[in-house]
This record gives structure tokens, sequence and C-alpha cells, in this order.
DNA sequence: TTCAAACATGACTTTTGAGTCATGTATCCT
DNA sequence: AGGATACATGACTCAAAAGTCATGTTTGAA
């Protein structure tokens, strides 16, 4: 049946292992960083596997290379095999298999984090990897099954399949009552005016959640420069649960925030902004990988618990 | 993300190979039959799988192997993967894919083999490889992947699904003219007593359809003791056309037959024998090789009419 | 135009696993 | 019991592929 495969040789798993992992990586280099031997190692694999095949699996790109659609084909064919061979061994020794869930840095911090044990739960015990991205790549990191699961903006996923509604991104500017003088309406601090003085904590993450922030303070006419500029959201925020700074923050990120020492209202020059967060998956993946439509569902439902249950 | 399946070597395809065509065949010797330095290795290679993955892939029984939960499952992993890789290699060259039909000797002969042109054409141009099974094992072989299609009674298969109906099968009895007496009737010539003194060719291939034919006759009271014990149904058919002998057929076998010549009637005691003949096929497998559902209605309904046109 | 980064290649050595052969052991059949 | 069948194993040889190192080529950027 399949003596074409064998007969001339040059076939092998390290082969297809050596192309895969630059196909992952984008480029040699960083499959192999600061490894000069199993750099040129993988270029001549990749020759090797082309010269089998008979086909251009790269193509060069600039300095460095990109895959041909032969080989965008063949790289995930050959993750899907070694997944699940790699299942096959887990399973066999009675360890959990291993699954990668991907989303943005500040949507992990909140939402996927603290669901975590419920989900590795819910998924027999599994491990769980997180990965950080921009939600660009994430949705093609589902289509091409790099990650099993992402949660991200439904707006950033092509079709509309393979999807369970989470939460609604909004957002929330967070005011210590400290830093309000007395007898302030909510309607008064909600006013762009009222902004001015206030110390801020903002993510300079240079993710787009940031940015967005940023752009809508501009546009609501504030000259909006933080005091702090943090490495991300979630330490502005704890400079918030400080009382030191106020902060914009995804509506996400209210867990377990004390409400008689912070103000929490709705930021209105980001109205429009948040699209529904869903979770996505790749159906080809959680159908090979054994993990039915119900385990799914009861995923996104504990996700969307987490936002709504008190925090810890 | 694959560390373990190299780190430690043991994992090669030529094993998984040699483990395959094993569990495929049934047994070491017949993987590789009047070679016996391959079923040394074949034997040894499948050692080395269950040292690397750490657990037993077959059993001794008898003086022969079967395969282990785990070895089962492992087989079938390795046989799709060398299938995507087969898939992938041929499409790079422009070759057509080739697809495994399995079906009875009898319907073989008449179902598949005149509609096998339409059907390769439906399915791209496509190799196709047909293959003569019991009915028992070819709901097994479809399963297991071992074949893409298959064409067999609708109550061979265990759940209902990824299946579309094709024909009924009925019997009939065949007798040339020039052996039924002036004025017989349709009528009387059905009845068994009549048949007692006719010379029947029969089938004798052993299977489920030559033993219905002759527990029926029995049955009917009629000591049924054919002249020419032929080895396939399709050669007790020349001897019908011939004019020699009456023979039961199945309604499927009709195509080309001089009904001026032959008188076709209902065989009464099978009346209740034939289930409807079904097309199955492995929905994994037409999933992972791009076959998609209208092809298979086209296949179904070629098969279909494949019967109902008149023969060549 | 010069440099460094990213990849490619030639010319090896070393390691692994495929392939061969002789022989051993359990099981079935007669 | 005796022989044949089916698989297992030890002890090799040989080929293929992995791994190493030096060096070459292309390209982007300072």
């Amino acid at each position: 049946m399949f003596e074409k495969l064998f007969s001339k040789g040059g076939l092998t798993l390290e082969r297809l292992r050596g192309f895969m992992s630059m196909a992952e990586a984008g480029s040699i280099a960083r499959a192999a960083p600061d490894d000069a031997n199993r750099q040129s190692q993988i270029s001549r694999q990749i020759r090797e596997l082309e010269e089998f095949f008979d086909v251009e699996l790269t193509r060069r790109k600039g300095r460095t290379l990109s895959l041909s659609p032969a080989g965008a084909r063949l790289a995930s064919l050959i993750r899907e095999q070694l997944q699940d061979l790699e299942d096959f061994r887990r399973d066999q020794r009675g360890l959990p298999k291993s699954f990668t869930i991907g989303a943005g840095a500040s949507v992990l911090e909140w939402l996927v984090v603290p669901a975590l044990p419920r989900l590795a739960e819910l998924l027999g015990g599994a491990t769980l990897l997180i990965q950080p991205m921009r939600s660009r790549s994430l949705a093609e990191a589902v289509s091409e099954g790099r990650a099993d699961f992402a949660i991200l903006r439904r707006d950033a996923i092509p079709a509309a399949k393979s999807v369970l509604p989470l939460v609604k991104l909004g957002f929330v500017i967070c005011i210590p009552e400290r830093l309000i003088p007395q007898g302030v309406s909510d309607r008064q601090a909600s006013h762009p005016s009222f902004w001015r003085d206030l110390p801020f904590a903002a993510g300079r993450d240079g993710g787009q959640l940031d940015l967005a922030i940023r752009a809508a303070m501009a546009d609501a006419g504030v000259d909006y420069r933080p005091r702090f500029e943090c490495g991300s959201i979630l330490q502005a925020r704890q400079l918030v649960d400080m009382g030191e700074c106020a902060a914009v923050l995804p509506a996400l990120g209210l867990r377990g925030m004390d409400r008689k020492r912070i103000r929490v209202l709705p930021f209105a020059p980001m109205k429009g902004y948040g699209r529904g967060l869903v979770l996505h998956w790749n159906e080809r993946q959680t159908r090979r990988r054994a993990v039915d439509a119900s385990t799914i569902q009861a995923m996104a439902r504990s996700l969307v618990l987490t936002v709504r249950e008190p925090g810890p």
C-alpha cells in the first residue's frame, strides 16, 4: 500500500520534525536559536524532504524563509501526526493529554488563568499550555492547529464556525475614592474634564487594548499622561487597589475589586470599542483528540462563570 | 512540543510501518510471506516499539499474534498517517489519490466493476483498489480505515451512520426457454415442483449467498443437486446464457440477460432473505481525504443507475 | 560598501537502525 | 511423539541518516 513512501528512502520522522520546527518558528534561525549546527541540519533536512516529495516546501523571502502552499500543508500534516503519536504515548503511560490555549495577554491574566484548574479538569486532567499572542495570529494559530483553543474577539475570526460566545468586552474607569473630592457624583466623575488631574496608571505592553485606551483618551480631549506606565494592565490594577491611581480597565478585570474603596464607572469613550469575546477552537483538532462538544460547552460556561463569580 | 518523541530515539517510520503491516495482515508470517528475514525484522521492530511506548502492542494467541487495544489504536493511527503522507506525495506529483472499495465477490462483479469508471471519475480520477471480502469483515475494514468504502447489506453494519441505500437485494430464478415445455405458464414455472428435473448451475464459492440458496431450496422441498458447481456465480450465469442450465441468481446479476431466451421469475423461497444493499464509508477517512458528501451521494446514485441501465 | 544575519553546502565522523543468518521456543496438527 | 508452523532472539554487517565544522552565498541595514 505505501511502498512508494519507503522504497527509495529519504523519509524519516527526524526530517519531518526538522521541517516542522522551522515551519512553526517561521525561520530556521528561530527554530534553533544559538545552534548553528542544528540550523544547518534543518536546512539540509528540508532540502532532503523537498527532494523526496519532489516539491518546493519553502521559498526564500528576504533573508528568511516562508512556506510554499505545499510546505504549509505538509507542516500542518506533520504537526497532527506528531500530536497523535504524542497523545498515544502519553495515554499509554497514563499521562494526561496536553492542550494549547491562546489568548491576548490581558485576557489570559483575567479570564483564562483563573479558570485554568477547572478547564484542566474538564479536559480530563490535561496539561494546559497557555500561549500569549496577538489576536491577529490567534485565529491563524487555531486554524493551523498550533493552538487547540483560543479566546479572542469574535471579529478576529473569519468564519463563524467553532465559536461560543463568552462575555462582552467592556471598559470601565476605576477611581479610588480617596482621589475623589467629597460630594462628586458619579455623573460628575464620569466626565472627561474630571479626569484631567487624576494620576493614572496604564499598561504599556504595546497590545491593542492599551493602544485603544490611549486613542480613546485623546479623542475625549484628555491629555492622558499616566504617572505610571506598567508592563501589564494587571500591574496597573494593583496600583488602583492600593488607592494610588485611577485606571481604565477592561470590565473583565474587576474580580475582587473593593467597590467601597474604588469607584467603578463606565468608560464612555470606548463604548463602541469592545466586541464580544468568544471561545474558538479547531474542529479538526478537537475531533481528532476526542474532545466532545459538551466538554467545549462546559469550558465556555466555566469561563463565563469566572468573570461573574466574586474573586478570592 | 514533541521532544519526548525524539529525545531517546527508537521511533522511526520504518518501525511503525513494520508494525502496521503485521497488524493489517493479522500475523507476521502473512505480512511477509516467504521472507524469514523480514519476518524476524518485523518481530524485532514490534518489540522495539513496545519498548519505546512502554506498552504491549501484541499478544500471543495460539501460535500467532493478535493486537492489544493499544496495538489496534496505534495501527489505525499509523495507517492514517501513512495514508496522509501518501496522499500528499501523490498530490504534489499531480497523481490521483487511491481509494479502496470493498464488497462481496458477487456484488463486486455485478455492481461495482461496471460502475468503476464512473466512480473513479467522481473521485477526481482516483485509482481504485477493489477488495473482495466477506460482509462480516467489510464493516470492520471500513471502521478501521482499511477500506474507504464498502458495499454490503445494511444489517451487516452496527451503527446506522455513514450509509446510503442502493438497491434491494432480491433473487430470481432464471430458466432458459428451451428447458421449459411448451405452454408452461410463469405461475407453473415458479412452483418448486417444476424445478425438480431442471439442470441447475450453482456457484460454490462458500459465500453466504450460495449457502442461502441451497438452504432455501432445501426448505422448499427441492432436492437441489446442481449439475454444475461453478467457482463463482458469474460462471453459473454464463451457463444460463448458453441455455444449458437454470440458476438462482441475485436480481443484480441480470444486466444484459436476453429475456426472450431466458425466463426470469421471482424466487419465492428467498423472498424475505435479501436486505437492502448500502454504500458505507468511513466518515473519518472521507473527511480527512477530502471526499465531500455530495461526491458520495453521486457515487451512490451512479451505483444505483448501474443496475437499472441496460447492459452493454 | 561594509557588516552581520540568515540560510546553504561540502566534506567529513559518528550513531542508529535496517538487514542477514543461525538458532531457540512455544503451539498446533497428525 | 514427531514434525511443521509461527514467532523470538542473539550476534553480527552494512547503509543511511544524524550530527559536526568550516566555509560560501544572499540580503537587509548601518
